[in-house]
DNA sequence: TGTACATCAGTGAACGCGCGTTCACTGATGTAC
DNA sequence: TGTACATCAGTGAACGCGCGTTCACTGATGTAC
């Protein structure tokens, strides 16, 4: 009995969860974690109820099955940001607009990840993996920050912490702003990220 | 009849108003909107669920009511931040430090504020209130900076729109981390707030 | 290949609970004379 | 000041709906021989 056999009875049940996830991210979206029922989850997928309990025992345990997943996707993102910086000419601003791309303003994520923040405030199982994803998310930024400032023969005037804390805040910030007022949300995040940056910066050195 | 004639009977209502608002400030902070029910509230507030209708006439309604009475007092709070500022050494400084006394992190305000933002994203009437409250609340501050600006001889290297956005912006992210990241958060958003302004600012001038 | 059996993903009816909202009412406060 | 009436804030029982969750079942897929 090899690895693929044991596996293929479970394929079809991957498949459903996948199904759930996906349209449990766009209904929550629409509708927010405790208003979306769990009907409207399953209609939207093309399931019945049941199919929903043989999969999660609760809506609760839905919600972190999809932070986890959303959270895995969003890390692998940052860490390719971080290859070939050294060809670029001017690499803080090439790091913003590499960021800029991969994180596009998706409102749908946004009501989401915003609406776990809330949801981890009152559910200490939550804040862990909250917690966990955003420390591996700052601890990338970080890599990116110092790399990118040595490579660059920049001297920082606070520590590569505090500037990816700042930055990440920032984002959070400026794509909740963008929730209520989206026209130039791309522009504003793109300019108030150098200015931060351009605060963070040691102008003389070039070594 | 006079004027306090006609208000006299009203006064014991707006009591009772005032009451079950804070009572929802509070519901709404622990449980979220959705989650609280109407019996939550009304008995944190010592009333029946009828004592509420009597007041409000849906839920949604209490929520803007809620809303509303709190952004007025922001609104006045940042405008006491307008005062005095000729007197300040280094009126950059002074005004951050201003704003971080005024604006303390208060998890409370910022569980309820965020929902409503999630809330406002999906219902049109919600983000009209909300957007004039932002409206209202980046207009003091494009005052306050244009005003240090100017009080301080200092060119800014963007609009100061684009400056307030973007503080707007930083303060509801970083207070949005602190609900998961609470140690240190007014340090940080005093860094965070202090790297944004100097990357704003033109060094030399002083006229 | 064919048959008998086992597994398991997904169905859909049922349950019971708690919710938002309504409404007929009560008791206190205010008004008229 | 006293009495009769009107107003109105707040009560609490009732309603009906939709929700999360359960469970006995079905039909398709996989396994053994």
């Amino acid at each position: 009995m090899t690895a693929t056999d044991l596996e293929r009875p479970k394929r079809r049940r991957e498949a459903t969860v996948e199904r759930l996830l996906d349209a449990a991210l766009q209904t929550f979206a629409e509708q927010g974690f405790a208003a979306a029922s769990v009907e409207d989850i399953c209609s939207r997928g093309g399931f019945t109820r049941g199919a929903f309990y043989s999969s999660f025992s609760t809506k609760d345990e839905l919600f972190a099955a999809l932070m986890t997943r959303e959270v895995e996707r969003d890390l692998s993102r940052v860490a390719g940001l971080l290859t070939g910086l050294a060809d670029e000419a001017d690499p803080v601003t090439a790091v913003v607009d590499r960021c800029l791309g991969a994180f596009r303003q998706d409102r749908t994520w946004t009501l989401v990840v915003t609406e776990y923040a809330l949801h981890a405030a009152r559910h200490p199982a939550a804040a862990e993996l909250l917690r966990r994803h955003q420390a591996a998310f700052r601890g990338e930024l970080v890599g990116l920050i110092e790399g990118a400032a040595a490579e660059a023969g920049v001297l920082l005037t606070v520590t590569a912490e505090q500037l990816a804390r700042s930055l990440a805040a920032l984002h959070d910030g400026v794509t909740l702003h963008a929730l209520s007022q989206p026209d130039g949300a791309d522009d504003l995040e793109r300019s108030a990220l150098l200015l931060l940056l351009r605060g963070a910066v040691r102008d003389r050195a070039t070594p």
